[in-house]
DNA sequence: ATCGTTCATTTGAACGTTCATAATGTGTCC
DNA sequence: GGACACATTATGAACGTTCAAATGAACGAT
């Protein structure tokens, strides 16, 4: 980026010299309307609009020492990013100037997360804190952070250590179980299961979700499998799932492209989802929507809006949280659980 | 965001001080080295490393009245954002260092796209320019920003006026041409096609390179048929032109989720994507990837690059270009169109 | 020895804002 | 009428950086 300057913009003198008043008076105008009697007051901001003035942010930055900005790293590595990571990129971008601050997205090819990368902002004080996703078992980043008293936020929570409270993330089995209960109430008797491996936090979590929701709602177990994010695997575990299955069952999902390998895998044997099988996904994904999958949407406009609110927490010095908070997803209805016609109930 | 100060970090004063030197000569080591002997040199940027120092990014801008940021607005309205999107969006920002600058992203609930968005960054000072996406007919924002004087970059041609020259964009034409040329070598000899409902820029330029290529190649033309950027509607025009093809025949899509549709309304008769029927999509997008759809891949990365630099040549007072930039896609084979078995070459 | 030249480095000022504090005006109470 | 509280507005300084101009040192040429 170049050096020559801009096109000249008011500013705070200019608007001050126009209504007859002090730079500082302007300020106040702007900042502690309070402060100043209301007929300069209505003089200055009459100003203020004809000379289009706004406060410079970097001014303003530099006297306050503070960025009003937050950071949040993008997966450039990965071929096929995640599903929300846009409508959560969205969401914190509506939510950032309700807290008086923008986002400041960065990225590596190298590596994600990369830990330079955020060093590198915070010494140019191009922000004041971040906001995590994908954080995983051993990530360095909130560790190094809190070493560095960097404030952050992160979208998913934070396992090696319980103590770590900054997060926000989906209630996963309370979203499977409601899935569950709309399974039931739309008429299907048995519910099976397709999840990730064992072992990964969220996918175990989800999984309980369904085993408490087939439990309440007195139906029964179906069989369950498990697939990798892919949807060649997904197919795959799910002709074997459907095996097990008949006409009138239902099967919730880990994920949308579990989901989408389930729809697939019924398709190819003639059975129609929402009517023959019944299908639910996770995430709210655009792949979700695309196919007609019903799906459990996670509220990532609170979430975005309650992660910044901890960050600027932390920046006002606010005491910890005692624990990190969940979030319920709300099911999305698609094609994929439609009552079309009455299913077994005896 | 708060107004309490950030833990001290090292400024210029302080390297300056640790290396005994002045600021102005901390800042010559850093800016332009050649004009500080060599021992004073090592010695300061010594300090510098010791000490993390790096400027303040917010005291730069001040000075420089250049903010070092590009806005670009995410689409918040739609439901269903596109699949390009955070690809590109993470194009730009990998790019946006190698040219000294930062992205900030915008949106609003309300519109897309939203012009006082542009304008409250503008009078804020938060950026020096606009990178535009899905710029169309009668967009009022080139408009706008002209008259301003603001520099900015469009991803998208822009229709209006062709003396609007700072663009980039992909070539349509030329990437389903080489489609055609792909299906031809791999061996299918009559290929039809999927466009969008006539009069969309892009739609009409892509259905080009068709007629083109088959024409080029000495193809048969099959049937064609449109249908808008939704898969159900996708299907069902793929459905009727499945009716006038045969086994060994091909299509080639104006986009991915029109080749998703091609492709589930194939499967549904029995047709197995790349052996019984060709198919090819655009845009290179997750959903194509999921599918295993061979897809024209836009070069995102080499139009970010290129974007960046128009907005740099604008504020470095550049001529403009005569004319806007066409990027050649590249075709990813997918199983859509893979040769399992010789077809019928005479 | 003096003067100009060149190079390395330093000093003063400015970018636009807000904090802390000072100055001014207005009214109230005794 | 003077003192005091209070509300309103104004002034100086500082945030961290870089530009423009000034200083000083080294060196040849006269």
């Amino acid at each position: 980026m170049l050096n020559t300057p801009h096109p000249a913009r008011a500013t705070i003198v200019d608007v001050a010299r126009a209504a007859g008043v002090s730079r500082q008076t302007v300020s106040n105008a702007i900042n502690s309307p309070e402060r100043v009697s209301p007929d300069t007051l209505s003089r200055v901001l009459q100003v203020v609009e004809e000379l289009n003035y706004r406060p410079s942010s970097a001014a303003r930055t530099l006297r306050h020492q503070r960025a009003g900005a937050v950071g949040t790293e993008l997966n450039a590595v990965t071929g096929t990013p995640s599903d929300v990571a846009l409508p959560f990129l969205t969401a914190l971008t509506l939510a950032a100037p309700g807290h008086a601050c923008h986002m400041v997205p960065f990225a590596s090819r190298e590596a994600f997360p990369m830990l330079s990368g955020y060093q590198d902002m915070v010494r140019r004080r191009l922000v004041d804190a971040f906001v995590l996703t994908d954080t995983h078992p051993a990530d360095p980043r909130p560790d190094w952070l809190e070493q560095a008293g960097i404030p952050y936020a992160s979208f998913g929570r934070i396992y090696d250590d319980s103590s770590r409270v900054w997060w926000a993330d989906v209630d996963g089995s309370a979203g499977t179980s409601a899935a569950v209960a709309h399974l039931a109430e739309t008429g299907f008797r048995t519910v099976g299961f397709l999840g990730w491996p064992a072992g990964s936090a969220v996918g175990d979590d989800r999984r309980l979700g369904w085993l408490a929701g087939v439990e309440q709602h007195g139906l029964a177990l179906g069989p369950e499998a498990a697939a990798p994010q892919s949807l060649r695997q997904a197919i795959s575990a799910a002709e074997r799932l459907l095996d097990g299955l008949a006409v009138g069952d239902a099967i919730v999902c880990a994920s949308d492209v579990l989901a989408l390998g389930v729809q697939q895998a019924a398709l190819a044997r003639g059975w129609r989802p929402g009517r023959d099988i019944g299908i639910t996904g996770f995430d709210g994904s655009a792949t979700a929507q695309l196919h007609g999958i019903s799906t459990l949407v996670q509220p990532l406009d609170e979430i975005a809006e309650h992660l910044l609110t901890l960050v600027h927490d932390q920046l006002a010095g606010a005491p910890a949280p005692t624990r990190g908070a969940l979030f319920l997803p709300t099911l999305t209805v698609g094609a994929s659980t439609v009552t079309t016609s009455t299913k077994g109930t005896p």
